[in-house]
DNA sequence: TGAATAGTGTCTGTGAGACACTATCGA
DNA sequence: TCGATAGTGTCTCACAGACACTATTCA
């Protein structure tokens, strides 16, 4: 009983876990300019990052940037320092995801992993692939990473629950957000939706969002300090409305 | 850096964990008949399953059940027994909520604890007030559990979490129908989800739910075998018709 | 002028929301 | 007949969804 077990409680008398290390799905939106008559939007592609292993066990197979947990840092501080080192970049946003504890999925013993996937920027990344004690480094899409890569321990699903799980975020919460300038067009956002979850498809997308009722204020107009509406062509020759995302999530029901 | 740790990792050389436990705050939803003239539905509040601690560290005070994970079982296969020894059953709703590691969150030393949600029905907490081992076990309204009581460790968090959990899976997901039978009345619905979310309210419930197009499926008429609807009058002087949940999730999007 | 993207006009159907009304049954 | 819950009638307004149309810019 857990009683007991509490209560005679002495470390070390139990068999303790081998290791308690945070691993991290470290998605990008890639994003390349297309050489075309007129002005387009950019290629967009969700990729993961992942580095080969060069030591055993595993060795040759790419699995997920990640390291130990010490004792004086919660799971999440032990992400943070793990982001930071691979990224050179603290901030962004950093989700925890949850925990991967099957006996045997990783021959060094009993180890306990914890996975989180972090949203960076791709010159995060860059920066990471020129330091040299890395081993070598990788962006892939999804498809390549689960279909075409041999992925060390169990990092195949995790990598698979991460993609349920932004792809379930990107749709009930902002977190568009990450992968957006601070101020943006309509067609960007449904781009990085549909990118992230190829299944959205919202034919009347800017109708549905521009009208105040569904978009249930989580975008606002950009103005400028004379209060006229901003707008970009960056992107387009017509200019285009851009907007910026608010403070507010809402609160979502399959009841009402 | 982590792979520094990973390509000299042997066991014992770094500090390691002295314990994974899975902690479990078991939900229940009590169902007490009111002594009216006339039917009416019943009372329901609530709860939530708390131990007494009687060793130390913590003793005293109130904690969540939950016991040490073993090396041959995952967190959920530890949270799965634990349940099953508190309770006395297997099967109901278990989910994970997240881990607890924050630095001295347990005076007996590196203990991360995995917390639990689970949903299950009064009668089955009854079994466990029985058994003598147990030491003193206790039903808590969340205003009483987060309010009033003094709770071990960092439990008072890990319930503020499950609290909050269980009201956005009560609006997003149907585990109502953990707290319900498998037939049950829409007033019975709109009961349960408003004691779990006492800020849900719909003047228009049943018309909204009963619009082909908002319940989105989720729920279906109950009919008997020659196609009749089937309602009751358990709870009312006139019958109401009885419904069920389908197998159907919808999925929710801020966007649409 | 044509290509490419950004938006609007307009119509039909249906849900939301409010509120008063009727229905059913038993005490 | 009254109390208590279940459910409907009806009205207004706003949004959903479809599809054709116009707007803006630059090569």
């Amino acid at each position: 009983m857990s009683e007991n077990v509490e209560q005679n409680y002495n470390a070390k008398k139990y068999r303790t876990p081998d290791g308690v290390p945070a691993d991290i799905v470290m998605f990008t939106l890639t994003k390349r300019e297309r050489k075309t008559v007129t002005k387009t939007l950019p290629l967009r592609e969700l990729k993961v990052m992942l580095i080969r292993r060069k030591k055993w066990p595993c060795a040759g197979m790419w699995a997920l940037p990640g390291g130990f947990c010490q004792e004086d840092e919660s799971i999440y501080d032990a992400a943070t320092r793990e982001l930071k080192e691979e990224t050179g970049v603290d901030g962004g946003h950093l989700e925890y995801l949850g925990v991967y504890s099957t006996p045997g999925r990783d021959p060094r013993g009993w180890i306990i992993s914890h996975a989180f996937f972090a949203l960076v920027e791709e010159w995060m990344l860059e920066q990471r692939q020129a330091s040299d004690d890395a081993g070598e480094v990788g962006l892939f899409t999804l498809q390549e990473a689960l279909e075409e890569l041999e992925l060390a321990f169990d990092h195949h699903d995790i990598i698979t629950d991460a993609y349920l799980r932004i792809q379930q975020q990107m749709l009930q919460t902002t977190i568009a957000r990450q992968f957006l300038p601070r101020h943006f067009t309509l067609s960007e956002l449904y781009q990085v939706i549909q990118t992230v979850v190829p299944e959205f498809k919202e034919p009347n997308f800017i109708r549905k969002i521009t009208s105040t009722r569904s978009r249930q204020g989580i975008l606002k107009e950009v103005r400028d300090e004379a209060g006229n509406p901003v707008s970009s062509n960056q992107y387009s020759q017509r200019p285009a409305q851009l907007y910026m995302f608010t403070d507010h999530e809402p609160l979502l029901s399959i009841y009402t």
